[in-house]
DNA sequence: ATGTTTGTTAACCATATGGTTAAACTTAAT
DNA sequence: ATTAAGTTTAACCATATGGTTAACAAACAT
């Protein structure tokens, strides 16, 4: 790839970027302001990443593989559908709580520009449904859970997980709720949800 | 209020804005580009609104205070629980049908500017969660539904209504769903999203 | 008809912003 | 020590952008 001999410079630019991507979007984040927190020169932002296009990919990419793999854990490994939920939703819950801006920074961005993810299904280790859709299906037809569709219940469990995270400014003002207490109510959430879930599937 | 005569102007101006705010964001949209959807000068823009701040948040409240009738309504009638899930599940995805970019556009100028909030609590009827605490603790005593608390419900009925618009890219993806098929989806969900959360809830 | 208020336009302005350049500095191989 | 490659900086550039101005037009009141 580059052929920088130390990498020193580029990380701190890189963590920089993160940080002011992640809180004030690809229009609302400044070369400067990136540069500044990088304490480094502006012109070394684009020595080592060209543009603010190149930098920002660079930053989210980095930003989705982080998110990914957590995917793939409830996807793709074999524990029963019910162990799944309760795993995802504790682990998910914990990792969002250190980084709370990840989800919402990546699905405003894909938002502003959807064509993005093809670029992603190359590049990360790319979340796919299909196993979880052939396990949803045998529990079903087993009768273990309720009839439902493997994609729907994928929404369900995404949403569950990730929306408070997104819209907490809405919910803490409808809720009347403080920082604090929403914190407690996120803790709570990571064995409410995946009791939720299961009561809603189980038979 | 305003003076002017006619509105007409005045009106093409914020359905312009209205479009291209929830389009691009406050950071994303241009003065000029609003200015010539609405077909005039862009000092017309000045005229009118002063900044572009003040013409965002005329958008931005225009934008709330569609979204928040439909909460009020679930929040303060006396229908019962399940029936006002099953209510707003309907309505509300039906109502989001039609306004796609509407949450998102909510959830990311929110995010962007949490104090925001404040001064919509004064200018716009605002939800509050009251009257829907008392019923779910009611029907809580009387065993109708499982132990819940009324926050972690509500957020619950958000997250599953709400969340597969905000980041329906990321969704699609992960399904690996087209457009049309996604279009179903929701439909289906009109009622799948009730039924899972009274399924989850019940006795 | 005349003056006054309101609406509209083109031209303009100051500044912010992404990006470039050329020179200086550092490091390490020869 | 010399050289070459990589790194860093200050100054600079072109353009985009939010906002203003001054002149003009339309509508309206007197």
């Amino acid at each position: 790839m580059t052929k920088h001999k130390d990498n020193q410079t580029e990380n701190q630019i890189l963590n920089a970027a993160q940080h002011i991507f992640q809180e004030k979007g690809m229009d609302g984040a400044r070369m400067q302001e990136i540069a500044d927190k990088a304490n480094i020169n502006k012109a070394m932002l684009h020595y080592y990443y060209r543009s603010k296009q190149q930098l920002f990919e660079a930053v989210f990419k980095k930003a989705f593989s982080l998110l990914a793999p957590q995917l793939n854990a409830i996807l793709n490994d074999d524990s029963s559908v019910e162990d799944k939920i309760k795993n995802f939703t504790h682990n998910y819950i914990s990792f969002i709580v250190k980084h709370p801006y990840l989800p919402n920074f990546i699905i405003q961005e894909l938002n502003r520009n959807p064509q993005f993810i093809a670029q992603l299904r190359t590049n990360v280790a790319f979340p796919t449904i299909n196993k979880f859709k052939k396990q949803v299906k045998n529990e079903v037809d087993n009768g273990t859970i309720v009839s439902i569709s493997a994609e729907q219940l994928f929404i369900n469990i995404l949403s569950l997980n990730i929306f408070p995270f997104v819209a907490s400014p809405l919910i803490k003002a409808f809720t009347n709720v403080d920082d604090k207490t929403y914190k407690t109510l996120m803790e709570a959430r990571k064995t409410a949800v995946s009791d939720f879930i299961i009561n809603a599937i189980k038979k």
